[in-house]
RNA sequence: UAAGUAAACGAAACGGUCGCGCCGGUUACUCAUAACCGGUGAGGAAAGUCCGGACUCCGAAGAGCGUGGAUGCCUGCUAACGGCAGGUGGGGGCGACCCUAAGGAUAGUGCAACAGAAAAUAAAUGCUCCGCAUUUUUGCGGAGCGAUUGUGGAAACGUGCGGUAAGAGCGCACGGGAACGAUGGCAACUGAAGUUCCGUGUAAACCCCAUCCGGAGCAACUUUGGGAAUGUUAAGCCUGCUCGGCGUGUUCCCUUGAAAGGCUUGAGCGCGUCGGUGACGAUGCGUCGAGAUAGAUGACCGUUAUUACAGAACCCGGCUUAUUGUUUGCUUACACG
RNA sequence: CGGGGUGUAGCGCAGGUGGUAGCGCACUUGACUGGGGGUCAAGGGGCCGCAGGUUCAAGUCCUGUCACUCCGA
């Protein structure tokens, strides 16, 4: 993704859980201006969501739906999409869709 | 056709648009990097982490010992193994075929509930004979005996006949078991003829015997700083030598965060040939097929008949577990020829 | 990567030295009360996570396996 950084740090997600999110279906958005001039994209599946094969289908999906909204969001910011657990086994439709219903509920998108 | 049994193979393919990790090339840039082009990119179990190794460190990892651990029929294969192959003994199945921790109970110790006379140096109820007492019934004492008796998982080799006062492998016939044993086999084992003998089970109870094992693990481990003190012994540079300097060595203090290596060419893979019943070995030719670091394989669409279990994190050989499809050999039953 | 623990009645736990598995709460029935609560009495409920093995006999011993959970690097 061009202008999107990974969010790594344990203690950048504590940062970001702080400001404003938003629950969907599927997911929880969580959105933090930053001090840079891009933005930086954390995705967290809980264990006991499943085994890998399912965590690892969660964490392409929510990446898949971000990248092809990527030039629509506002720049600066630390964003985090957590996967619920009733999110196993939905398509890619269904989660991209809950994803762009919870950015724009946090005025995220230009 | 049905049921069963043993194996083998596969784990989607092709195309289009967008996107990701790594490698190579080109261009731009001081570098980091960016753009473009090309190549490459999860499994049969990658899983569980149950064994064995490689590798690294622990001063050395060589030998011995063990109130430690593991293994446990034999022979072989292998780097090694608790794995595999072939066989032996035992067990299951009508059969194809399958299962098997399978050394030692005359080295010693322990345990065997309940029931039963008795659960391991057998004798309670009893049976027979003798003596004494008693009207009889019977009682007491002595000697012999191991047949009988609700039990029990297991009861003193079994059945029959003889024999005897009563009895008893006491003797005989048939059968069973143990030790020795010809033959065959590298061995486990087999076990002819014959001889001797016949009081249980449990070692996945302690134990004995034989064999093997040093410990920890890639978050292993290695490299990459600053300052001070000490020393000039060895190697290197400034010089041909000495001295001196740099650097190196040792010790202490600060920094506890980061980067790089380890990280993929290997007991490798494919196809032949030869040896072996086989596991496997030898050899010829060809070939390079992931290497991330919050962890790369995704989204949408088309065609064909199409998906279950499931995602590498140092590597390799096994084992176990999860799970889908197809094919083949064989067995049994039924029907037809 | 390494190490440990747990699984037994609806729930929480004993029993771990082989010999027919219990305790508390809960549940059912009855009695006391006009009724409820409470108390008392009686009773039901388990193949001890699963599979296989050793043994006369396994919750207990052995092997494999599944799930949950904790600790260390």
């Amino acid at each position: 993704m061009k202008n999107t950084q990974s969010l790594k740090l344990n203690r950048d997600f504590r940062r970001v859980y702080k400001g404003a999110s938003h629950a969907g279906g599927y997911t929880v958005v969580y959105a933090r201006k930053n001090r840079y001039g891009f933005n930086r994209l954390g995705l967290t599946v809980s264990k006991t969501a499943g085994k890998a094969v399912v965590r690892n289908r969660l964490k392409r999906l929510m990446r898949e739906s971000y990248r092809l909204m990527e030039d629509d969001i506002r720049e600066g910011y630390d964003i985090i999409i957590v996967a619920r657990n009733r999110a196993v086994g939905k398509t890619f439709e269904q989660i991209r869709g809950d994803i762009s219903f919870s950015l724009n509920k946090l005025e995220m998108k230009k």
